[in-house]
RNA sequence: CGGGGCGUGGCGCAGUGGUAGCGCACCCGCUUUGGGAGCGGGGGGCCGCAGGUUCGAGUCCUGCCGCCCCGACCA
């Protein structure tokens, strides 16, 4: 491609809504175009790089042997009634009626419709295992975009769909796609770690995420200091701090004024937190909950979620506190009735907890579990943070951030129970399909490549991702001898198999240079009348800071050095 | 959805009631050609939208829309 050619320009400034350094710089490179919150275009060298990313997801795929398939981006709204997740997939659906008034979804993701390939072809266990994979767009409605391209409302995603006759078959399958994933990434050039993850509006048990660890992220990730635990906020655990249980002792009520905190209750009685129980009250599906945990730790709500079954909590508003009895700062869940109770397992590691007395200005000493308040349900919904014991025992946990660029889900048979995917086995009995997903973000992928391949004048692109692979630039191009051979080598650089951008442009040789840097080519080549007086062309790598003097023969072998 | 900020040429910005400007980019000419060149000339604006106040609104008032950031939320 020529330079003079090319559509897009390269912008000294990056847009003042640029905040991120891989939005600033897919802009200022011409790679990518906003239109919209959250939504984009990609101009033609983002178009390259998301195509060289495409087959790089492609070939992993088929590799472990996968099969490319497309579905539909819109669906009818009553296959999502089918799983169960028309009113449940946050963020909600985008929706709209066709001509004759049919509920119509855009997809944001496509369990229901593989599940639906699936049923249509599996009935017998000799049609499994496969797996099917598409790359596809979907949108999501997100409530807030942000970052560019690392959180956008259209996307494309690969998702691949495994299907399997049984449990041993669909962990075998998952770790195919693992394998691919840890390839995938590796040839784009992200160091990625895999953690454990919630699986959030996807359901299913186990789930991973692929993670690139950066402070640009938006994901919090625990990972302990010597083992390789390590794992999404949302999910992560810990070992928590056990007391000896004493002898229980009797519940007694003293004023606490002024006393509305945890804090301020543990420091008045001169006691750690942990011997305090805090309640907390969220609003599930317009009921309250009222949750108790103890005041060293802190409510996960991902979690909490999860014991509640599915459904969103949200702290309960002070209007709905009030106005369902409870006393703000002096609550608990003693002597509640008519609300669901949960509590977390820190409250069973000890007692006589200082809790509140549900009257305005006292608490209560010596509470306990059962005896004083009943739980509906006991379980793990703390909040894991830096500094905690690593669920393993080895190590204590460190937090870091990081950007979400793959998510592996073994879905079992949640969709297909619900959506009739089933086959009959060697013993002629009817069974579910075992179902596994897994997401990449495309788009995402590029971003993440770019937050972590940059410098000061712009990216960083390793071969496989970058648009070109060689920024051949002829200065002095008047000169006929210089354009003359910069258009053999760029004729010899082409039948070599290198993806060349040549820039032919009668323009500042700074131009070049910093366009070169700013797109982030690996390899620039610069032919000019001072290379030639040093005996050839200059050929520099992106990473390295210096260039050599090539003789023109030795060209393509310089460059063999530095690309594949 | 809560809090904050911003909407003026492709991009970055100035303009607090009186003729819409600057830098970059763009077009023409000449001079240039190793890190975003110099000189001269030129083109490009429903100042987000609607309503209002005023002799007069980019500027003041009201409403709406859009975008960004923080939070909430987030396969």
């Amino acid at each position: 491609m020529r330079s003079s050619q090319l559509f897009g320009k390269t912008l000294r400034q990056a847009p003042a809504d640029a905040e991120n350094i891989s939005h600033k710089l897919l802009v200022r490179a011409g790679f990518i175009q906003q239109i919209a919150a959250g939504i984009f275009s990609l101009q033609p060298l983002g178009n390259r790089s998301i195509t060289k990313i495409r087959n790089i997801i492609r070939e992993e795929m088929d590799r472990v042997g996968g099969q490319e398939i497309n579905m539909p981006v819109v669906q009818p709204r009553s296959l999502w009634e089918e799983s169960g997740r028309a009113d449940t997939f946050v963020p909600p659906l985008a929706r709209f009626q066709d001509k004759r008034e049919r509920d119509m979804v855009i997809a944001p993701t496509h369990e229901e419709t593989a599940t639906v390939m699936a049923r249509a072809g599996v009935t017998s266990y000799r049609d499994l295992p496969f797996t099917i994979y598409q790359i596809q767009t979907k949108f999501r409605d997100e409530t807030r975009p942000r970052g560019g391209l690392l959180r956008v409302r259209e996307f494309e995603m690969k998702d691949a769909y495994s299907f399997d006759a049984d449990e041993e078959g669909m962990d075998r399958s998952f770790q195919a796609m693992v394998t691919a994933y840890k390839r995938i990434f590796k040839r784009c050039g992200l160091d990625v770690v895999m953690v454990e993850a919630d699986s959030g509006g996807i359901g299913g048990k186990d789930s991973n995420e692929f993670v690139l660890l950066t402070e640009s992220g938006e994901d919090t990730i625990l990972m302990s200091t010597e083992s390789d635990y390590a794992a999404n906020g949302e999910k992560a655990s810990f070992i928590k701090k056990a007391f000896p249980i004493g002898e229980l002792g009797e519940v007694e009520e003293f004023a606490t004024p002024n006393i509305k905190t945890i804090e301020e209750l543990a420091k008045a009685e001169d006691v750690s937190k942990s011997k305090t129980a805090k309640a907390v009250f969220y609003s599930v599906n317009d009921e309250i909950v009222v949750v108790t945990i103890r005041g060293d730790y802190d409510v996960n709500e991902t979690k909490l979620r999860n014991v509640l079954g599915g459904a969103e909590p949200r702290l309960a508003t002070p209007e709905e506190v009030k106005a369902a009895g409870l006393v703000s700062g002096s609550a608990s869940a003693v002597g509640l009735t008519g609300m669901k109770s949960v509590v977390d397992d820190s409250i069973t590691m000890g007692s006589n907890y200082l809790a509140g007395a549900n009257k305005e200005g006292f608490h209560l000493r010596n509470v306990n579990l059962d005896r004083d308040f009943k739980a509906d349900i006991i379980a793990d919904i703390a909040e894991a943070k830096k500094g905690y014991l690593s669920p393993d025992g080895k190590g204590k946990l460190v937090a870091k951030r990081g950007i979400e660029v793959g998510h592996v889900f073994k879905l079992g048979t949640v969709y297909s129970s619900k959506m009739g995917a089933n086959f009959t086995d060697e013993d002629g009995e009817q069974k579910d399909v075992m179902m596994g997903c897994y997401g990449i973000g495309v788009g995402r992928l590029l971003a993440a490549a770019v937050e972590s391949n940059n410098d000061d004048f712009g990216m960083v692109l390793p071969q496989a991702i970058a648009p070109y692979a060689v920024y051949l630039a002829g200065l002095n191009l008047n000169d006929s001898d210089i354009s003359d051979k910069a258009e053999q080598l760029y004729e010899a650089l082409q039948s070599a198999g290198y993806d060349v951008l040549f820039d032919d442009r009668d323009i500042p040789a700074g131009v070049k240079f910093k366009d070169a840097d700013l797109i982030g080519i690996p390899v620039r080549i610069v032919i000019s009348s001072r290379s030639l007086e040093n005996g050839g062309v200059e050929v520099k790598a992106r990473t390295s800071k210096d260039s050599e003097i090539v003789a023109e023969s030795d060209v393509l072998t310089s460059v063999k050095k530095l690309l594949v």
